[in-house]
Formats: structure tokens, C-alpha cells, sequence
DNA sequence: CCTATGTCAGCACGACTGATATTC
DNA sequence: CGAATATCAGTCGTGCTGACATAG
């Protein structure tokens, strides 16, 4: 592929990433929790993450992420603990009702997705399917590449 | 597929774009554009469109289209016009300035992604390009089946 | 008179930076 | 004492709903 097509594909992809951004904030109005806390649920199953990881999970920064927390703290979903090893440290993990939402929030968001593929043929699933290690690919570098920017500049 | 593998399937998919949602927020870092405010320079090229049609084309509703317009607006991008057929309609077209600011923000950020693009081999590639129109069908279709909530119930 | 279009006002959420305890 | 961890305070961007003026 030469740098034109690759440009091409560049805004091509960039656009359609776009509009799946705005999907996936529809998708918030399904369940009470956001994508975000969903995604907080999700990480921190029973063995518990702390603060700091969750922000570098969520690719956000830390205060970002302790608000996030406080907010599923507040709801009931997440309970603060901390660290024997290290008094700084806070570990958050998912209380039962934090399971039971996550198990609740991740159904339903599926069952939506699961519905939008019925849109699909048979082959274009199977394309889905086999760029998601591509994308994921691409995350992981954009996510590299801009996260430092302060410690370069 | 059968039920399982395309519920693992919206899995996978949802977190691999909740990801590059982050991804593409640190994108907005690199210009002085966010993804929004480029998405509208682009689709007003100097035909220009009608504020409703903007709020339609990036899925949002008409009052946050007016705040971004406003927006750009102020920065000197894009100018108000009317429309001689219908008074209450304003047709947004965008300044030469808006001109050189879409292009600017569009080769940069075209360039991060094609940056990207270098952790990939040929065949990812590919596969990235095969899986787009997958993806936009996906977008129509939980945009269709989100946006008209309120008018069912 | 009713509908459509756009704007305004007010609200909520979620990110950020900078400043601060507390602990390693 | 300097570095790391988390929180707090304040700000900004961006979406939403509801109310409104104006025009079809």
C-alpha cells in the first residue's frame, strides 16, 4: 500500500471511527452506567486495581479516574480499600452489586451490538472480526505515542 | 456464527472502540480542533449546510450543532448565512480561513494515524480496509435504532 | 393555528491542570 | 529530602432538555 492509499485509508477509518464514538455514547442511554464506568466494572473483578492503574487502563489521568471512582463508590458498585504493601496505594474493588450491574450493563450493551450485526452478511462479520487485532494495534500506538507529551516537551 | 461467537464478537468490538475513542480524543490534542468541531468543516465545504442537517450527520442534537457552529463561528472558520428559500433556515459555509484550518487539521491528523499505521504488517492492513464498510453499517444501524427513542415511548 | 427551525438558558458529565496531604 | 500515590479545587468542552422567537 503506498502513502496515498494509506492517507486515504487514514481519513476513511478516522471518520468512521467518529460516528461509532457518538453509537457508543447511545449505547450509555441503554444502561445506567457510562462506558466509562463500565469499562472501571469491568477491570477491577473481585482481586481489585488501584487508582492509578485504572487511569492508565482507561488511558486518562489520575484524577480523572478518581472521580470515576468516587462515583461508583457513591452508587454502591465499588468499595475502597487499601494496600497492605503500600499505605498510599488505594485498591478499589467490585462489591456484589457492582457485579451484578457489570454482568446487568454488559448483557444489554451486547444484545444491542449483537442486534447491529444483523445488519451484517456473513463475510463482512468475519472482516470485523479479523481487523480487531489491527485496531487494537493502532490504539496501542496512538496511545503511546501522545500520552507522554508533557515529558518530551 | 452462531449466538455465542457473535456475543463475544460485540464484546471484543465494544472494547476495542471504547479505546479508540480515548485514542481519538488524544488525536484532538495534536490540532487545536477537536473531532467535532473538524467533522462540521468538513461536511460544510462551500456549498454549506443547514445547521438541523449538521446535528443529523454527526448524531447530535440541534441545539449542541448551534453551540458548535457558534463556536466556530467566533473563531473566525466558518459564516451564517441565510437561506433565500426558507428564512428560518441558516446555512453555515465555511471561510477561507476554515479552508486552510480543515486542511491543516486534516494532514495532521491524517499523518498521526498513517504513523500508526507503521505497527501494522500488509495483511492488518488489509484487513483494517475490508472491515470499514462492516463498521459504517454498524453505525447506521444502532444510530437508526437509538435516535428516535423518545418518539416510541 | 400548528409545525419546523434555530437559539438561549440551565444542567450534567467527564476530562484536564495545579495544588495539596500522605507515604515510600 | 525527593519521588510516588491519590485527592481536592477549579476550569473547560460538549452533550442534553425545556423554553422561546420567528417563519412556513
Amino acid at each position: 500500500m503506498n502513502h496515498q492509499e494509506l492517507a486515504y485509508l487514514a481519513d476513511r477509518y478516522r471518520t468512521t471511527l467518529r460516528l461509532a464514538v457518538y453509537v457508543s455514547r447511545r449505547l450509555d442511554g441503554v444502561t445506567g452506567l457510562s462506558t466509562t464506568a463500565l469499562s472501571i466494572l469491568n477491570m477491577v473483578a473481585r482481586e481489585g486495581l488501584r487508582v492509578g492503574v485504572i487511569a492508565e487502563n482507561l488511558g486518562v489521568r489520575v484524577p480523572s479516574a478518581t472521580e470515576q471512582v468516587g462515583r461508583l463508590e457513591r452508587a454502591g458498585l465499588v468499595a475502597r480499600g487499601g494496600d497492605p504493601a503500600d499505605a498510599r496505594a488505594v485498591v478499589v474493588r467490585r462489591t456484589p452489586a457492582g457485579d451484578a450491574a457489570a454482568a446487568d450493563a454488559n448483557r444489554r450493551r451486547n444484545a444491542r451490538m449483537v442486534d447491529a450485526f444483523g445488519a451484517l452478511a456473513p463475510e463482512e462479520l468475519e472482516a470485523l472480526r479479523a481487523a480487531l487485532p489491527a485496531m487494537d494495534k493502532i490504539n496501542e500506538r496512538l496511545h503511546a505515542a501522545t500520552n507522554h507529551k508533557e515529558h518530551i516537551a
